[in-house]
DNA sequence: AAGGCTAATTGAATAGCATTCGATATTGTC
DNA sequence: GACAATATCGAATGCTATTCAATTAGCCTT
């Protein structure tokens, strides 16, 4: 009994090596060649392997290719969770610039990868998963962004979803932009100044105002209420009509 | 001799349009089924040609895509260009409003075609073909943007790269961001709001500080998008009753 | 307008590669 | 150690983009 709980045990264990063995060999290869320069045949020879074995892993080389992309962005993930887990100031602007920096950098570092999450987008199936993988990786700014807001620090009134678009869509094309001025020197220096104009920017426009918070001013919240019967009204009226 | 060059232009006008049809079908056939789904056969048989034929007018299935999404990058480009020369009024953030409007829109009508720009992406060559129609088509922001502080309207010292990158990839993520939530009349309605919070935060961010303008206040930008929308459902229920 | 030259067109043959599958080896159980 | 169940292998398969030898259409000369 116990020998065949700790046999089988010791079985999972090495199928799960194998798997791991697999999917770093398709990453570097896939990373090196594309998708398409990508041979079945040279991951499988990498990993040690028979090319049919591959097959008992994954269903085909998209789905080899999906679970790499997986892995990376699972990995972003964490480590985005882990930098505002660790960073040391609590405020909301200093964590924003801490997230900032971390993307900016990723993004950039990690250029192969994101290409290669796009490159995948051959069909819908394939469009829904990569923006899974972002979804969830943008969750952690999300998080972020609300919290911001509980303490005070965001306007009361900032559309949390449009904020967290500016930040997050601003930086992943700042990278793109940076990136293409392929100069590594200028690469790294460039990225301080973006950080900083993306704090700036949500410290003056998303941030309260210290004193009156301008959601609060009673004669537009009142001017907004009034909006939203007259628009309903209107609503009705639509219907009616057909 | 003067026969001699009329036919042999009419020969060349014969080849040109069947260089449109060919193309005209691989569009089709592309859109509706991807780079991998599209089968040469079937792109051939809808251009009413031979297989074989279509690598006379083009190398290989990749430079056929590649011809399909350099005109439609054109296309976009010269549409924004046409959006700023039509467009009355001449101060800088109108004009940033039309194209901000334009942009978005554009972008989520056209996330097909974006999709597959980025999904052609399988090897450099190609990563960086991509990259030159988006380059194509951001110059137009950049000339606005260069006017802008030629005005005096744009900060002197707003680093016109950075301001550029910020509001070009807000746009494109935000139209990402909203068509993820599928509901087709809700991404009508969302793209109001995205384009006056755009407007708002270049004006108070990057904008000649000149006293205090209405803009600055997100309340009031937020009264003003909801104005807009119910104008909008005016006018077309207006235009519903004849 | 007939003949000859060139360029365009065709679709059957080729070749590249992911995927399948029957045969073989390994592991686990009694 | 023998049997069953699983895992592995790589040669065979099948699907497509691409090539190519044969055919056709266009054009010019006489």
């Amino acid at each position: 009994m116990a020998s065949n709980a700790i046999s089988s045990e010791t079985q999972r264990a090495k199928l799960e090596r194998k798997e791991r063995v697999i999917l770093e060999a398709a990453r570097a290869i896939f990373v090196d060649h594309g998708f398409d320069g990508a041979r079945m045949q040279v991951i499988a020879r990498r990993a040690g392997i028979g090319e049919g074995t591959i097959y008992s892993y994954y269903d085909s080389k998209a789905e080899l290719m999906l679970a790499v992309l997986q892995q990376f962005w699972d990995g972003l993930t964490r480590e985005a969770e882990g930098v505002m887990a660790s960073v040391q100031v609590t405020d909301f602007f200093g964590r924003l610039e801490a997230l900032a920096r971390y993307h900016l950098n990723t993004v950039i570092v990690n250029a192969d990868f994101i290409n290669l999450t796009f490159a995948l987008r051959r069909n819908n199936s394939e469009v829904s998963v990569s923006r899974d993988h972002l979804r969830h990786y943008v969750a952690v700014f999300d998080r972020l962004f609300l919290r911001g807001q509980d303490r005070g620090e965001l306007r009361a009134d900032a559309v949390l979803w449009q904020a967290r678009d500016i930040f997050y869509g601003s930086l992943e094309y700042s990278a793109r932009s940076i990136e293409m001025t392929i100069d590594a020197d200028r690469t790294a220096r460039e990225q301080e100044p973006v950080v900083h104009q993306m704090v700036a920017l949500f410290r003056s426009h998303f941030g309260a105002a210290q004193g009156t918070v301008a959601g609060d001013d009673p004669s537009v919240v009142q001017l907004s209420s009034k909006l939203d019967r007259l628009s309903e009204k209107f609503d009705a009226l639509a219907k009616r009509l057909g």
